[in-house]
DNA sequence: CGACATTGTTGACCTCGACAACAAACCGCG
DNA sequence: CGCGGTTTGTTGTCGAGGTCAACAATGTCG
């Protein structure tokens, strides 16, 4: 077993005491070469995945996922994040387990995500008269106008699928899926 | 901002300080009531959910995962680690960085999951001749041999969506998802 | 030769899914 | 009423993966 060859001993502690992320050090942009002869050197055979549908359904999440994420990085909405709002302004004083149940996240995660809602001031938990155990999901008002803004980009995102995966594709695939 | 309320303030620290993680403590199978009025109270609405590819291309990621992890248990291997090892075996002697690039995986994870394969004895990193810092990556016979397992199980796994997911539709998703 | 790019590698951080263990509250039944 | 069983919300802990930064060794090209 080889491959214990570079590396050096201690790989000098990166000393990074602060500083923030830097959001993309750019790069792009400026290169010399375009890339010149990386353009594809022999065309990599994907053997047998080309039969699975589980490859390619996860390429697609990934890419339309990351379109999502840079779209709506300004107001800092993630996928989930989305789908949680959106389900608690669409059915008022639902508890976090049907909630959770509904999206398929875990009761515990949910605790955490609303959690982080509810900081944010775009949540409430107001509990039960009912059943002492529950809590009923609100939006807060600042929690409204956030999802209205989040669902407008979140429309102007899904718009720019149809034209980079064909409108005829997506319209098929997403009638599809919809029925699964 | 309430919510504050259940939970101990310290959470008596689990004390668990062995034992295996006993695998399913079987909570199912013995049941007084079926989920009786558990059937669904009110039926939740998806409110915009159902005008998003990605929502529906999530779940369904996770749902076909899911089966394949479940395949696959007997012989531990993951959806990337299979999607690894098939495109290393259609391309005896590709790259770190071309085998990451084509499968959108980043280099850094790659090493890792390499480090771990070979640890298990599947694949081979010899030197490059050619170039000093490549690593030519191949499959050991073990690898091989798991590899056609994997195949095998891979197989069945695929051949067991068409039924649920409907013959025609899967069909038709496939084929729209390879031309993207 | 010297600036620059590439490859493999490590370290650190963060998100997310999966479990386990609980406390509080609810439910059904003897 | 009280007791076992269940549900809901909660915290803790692991582990898999994605992301980013920094580096050593190597290759490339003017």
């Amino acid at each position: 077993m080889p491959a214990v060859k570079r590396a050096p001993k201690k790989a000098k502690v990166t000393g990074k005491p602060a500083g923030k992320p830097v959001k993309r050090p750019a790069t792009f942009a400026l290169r010399k070469r375009p890339l010149p002869t990386r353009i594809s050197p022999v065309a990599i055979d994907l053997g047998v995945l080309n039969d699975h549908l589980g490859y390619f359904v996860r390429r697609l999440q990934v890419w339309v996922f990351q379109d999502f994420i840079r779209r709506l990085s300004h107001i800092d909405i993630s996928p989930a994040q989305f789908s949680v709002l959106v389900i608690i302004g669409a059915n008022e004083g639902l508890s976090q387990s049907e909630l959770a149940a509904t999206l398929g996240i875990e009761r515990a995660r949910m605790v955490r995500m609303l959690h982080l809602l509810d900081r944010r001031g775009l949540t409430e938990r107001l509990p039960s008269s009912a059943d002492g155990r529950r809590h009923e999901l609100r939006l807060t008002r600042a929690g409204e106008a956030q999802l209205k803004q989040a669902k407008a980009l979140a429309a102007q995102h899904e718009s720019s699928l149809l034209p980079k995966l064909g409108p005829d594709r997506y319209r098929m695939v997403l009638e599809a899926l919809r029925e699964i």
